[in-house]
DNA sequence: CGTTTTCTTTGAAACGTTTTATACTGTGCC
DNA sequence: GGCACAGTATAAAACGTTTCAAAGAAAACG
């Protein structure tokens, strides 16, 4: 028994139809009890495996499920990935991990190429020029596809995304709340939405709370560490310095510890930082880091959830679900001036936001 | 144009057989240089692309890869995945994700299933109890294996790892060098092999050195933060103390300098620190952690190279790689006594002995 | 007991490739 | 002009399923 059994040798074993195999195995219609027995006899004795490059050559389509992202390596990643294959696996769907390093021609290339593996679904972190909703809207015949963490160009498909403005609003807030006036901000690349709008929220809590914002505190960087600590480098040279800076994402913000670290200022005494993701590492950074937290593998069970009933064939416009965030309060933000604390104007309990 | 285009369509537009599209796309046989040309035309004008799955199904191999392992969530995982990435990704193949939970069941699950899609070779980080060789040495016709990062029980054919023993070796010989002599040890599960050779690396360190090691100085924990902070815990609580404390894993050594913190001693001052795997936030503690470091990255792409050498018909006896490591000195180790220090060849010294 | 009717089962045609054995084309040679 | 001989091109048979129309068998009916 070298070669794979086969559909063929179960029916001859059990003295039946290939068909009756296929219907026994498939439920596609009624078998004899007694036919039953015996196909499945047979096929527990030989240890069957359907073939399911036959199986999705005929059908037109296969139990796999492609996901591409920007780079596993980037530690916010792992997380959803492994919420997407967690659901993927219930549906017994398997995944296809790709990284498409944001080249949005790489990004392409994998899409017409799996393609022809006719996967069940896509699931995508889109790349930062993403070219995907265009693509799709010249294709005819494309299975679900859910884009995750980003909208792309474009994109009027379903999309799960996380309450980011509505997060960075109340990560302000905090800080406001915590008797800061002097606050700079670094955001991630301005060509990403998800940037934009974490800048956004935090321009909307400034002007809300009448509080002016200069122009040079506001520092684009590229939502890795090492832009971070550059940016963060210039702010805290800056006269006067911030007392307080919100790093737009947590490799940012360990960015900023860093800097501060090295240029001799104490956080919180001197700066406070606000990070934005909550990474596994931000709650053992020295100060631990108080940041917006969003959690990864909630994205992706909910990205992979929506896919499947896409899947299996619900019919509704397109859904944009935006999941909520939370300020995760720890070490890295002082309280300034206790007098400027009740300036604040009107309060917002809830620390969590967005729906 | 809803249906995707097929062979056959490309074959009418350049008034060719099926059979010449084939050859000129494969280059399985010499086509006049004319047709030839009229073919390309065709396929670059209707943008068409073979089903991997017709084509699979024919050759009984696809152009897939499959990467089990147990939780891509683990820290060190998302490094070897980008490496496997890369170089399947050059070698054009296609990768497919499967996280086991170090469940072994799972695992041949996977293994059976999967084996359908007929994928051109396997890459396995093996589960905790991996029955994978056993399994294997049952099936026919398999495609190419190789392990990654563990040996599984049995196993006999290729396998890349780090060199776990020496670079525990080393990092026992920094503690030495540094001057302590009441270290304590922190393993992994001791039925991992991995966790097992790191321990061996430790003892042989202190035995080399002379140095004896006291039992309930080793201390048996999971390789996740939580245990080994509450190893720490107890090891921190004892009297008399070790002033060093090896932690198997970077993931533990966090959970030493927590409890440490905890305890309100100073590290390194009061107890030195010593990890393994030099994971990113290894170099963002406080102190900056000092590590074993091995590259999960250059584990990936050493594995999957070996595999598309075996993939292209290497024919040679099962190879065992094995990386290197690297002593990463950062702050988290104090220099005790220099008296001592120079007394590290074979001196015994009875403070150190303790009762 | 023949005829319907209702269930089951089956044969055979797809699905889109690769690959082998065979057919076809010219050439060069006698 | 006939013949062997490359050199190319093609037809057709796989590969292992699903699925549909049609055949068979069993049950119900008159």
């Amino acid at each position: 028994m070298s070669a794979p059994v086969t559909m063929r040798e179960i029916a001859e074993r059990a003295e039946v139809s290939i068909g009756t195999v296929s219907h026994v195995i498939n439920g596609t219609a009624k078998v004899r009890e007694k036919l039953q027995q015996r196909v499945l006899d047979a096929i527990r004795k030989l240890g069957y495996q359907p073939s399911q490059l036959a199986r999705g050559l005929r059908r037109n389509r296969t139990s796999i499920l492609v996901m591409m992202m920007p780079d596993v390596t980037n530690p916010f990643f792992p997380a959803v990935v492994r919420g997407v294959e967690d659901i993927a696996y219930k549906g017994s769907l398997r995944l296809v991990l790709c990284n498409t390093d944001n080249d949005s021609r790489k990004e392409i290339s994998y899409l017409n190429e799996l393609q022809s593996y006719r996967p069940a679904g896509w699931l995508v972190i889109p790349a930062v020029d993403s070219e995907i909703a265009a693509h799709l809207k010249a294709a005819h015949s494309w299975p679900p596809v859910v884009c995750v963490d980003r909208r792309p160009e474009g994109w009027s498909g379903d999309v799960v995304l996380v309450a980011n403005e509505a997060g960075a609003y109340a990560a302000t807030r905090h800080l406001l709340q915590m008797g800061h006036r002097r606050m700079a901000v670094i955001t991630g690349p301005l060509h990403l939405a998800n940037a934009v709008e974490r800048l956004k929220g935090f321009r909307r809590a400034l002007a809300q709370a009448k509080v002016p914002i200069q122009p040079d505190y506001i520092q684009e960087a590229r939502f890795d560490r090492e832009s971070g600590y550059q940016a963060a480098t210039r702010l805290l040279r800056m006269i006067p310095r911030p007392t307080a800076i919100f790093a737009c994402n947590d490799l940012m913000a360990l960015g900023v510890l860093l800097a501060a670290r090295e240029l001799g200022l104490e956080c919180p005494k001197e700066v406070s930082v606000v990070g934005f993701d909550n990474l596994d590492f931000a709650e053992f950074t020295a100060p631990a880091l108080t940041t917006v937290h969003q959690s990864g593998y909630q994205l992706g069970t909910t990205a992979a959830r929506l896919l499947l009933d896409r899947i299996n064939g619900l019919e509704q416009p397109p859904k944009k679900v935006v999941l909520p965030t939370e300020v995760k309060i720890r070490n890295s933000v002082a309280c300034i001036a206790a007098a400027r604390r009740l300036a604040i104007p009107r309060q917002r309990s809830q620390a969590a936001v967005g729906r």
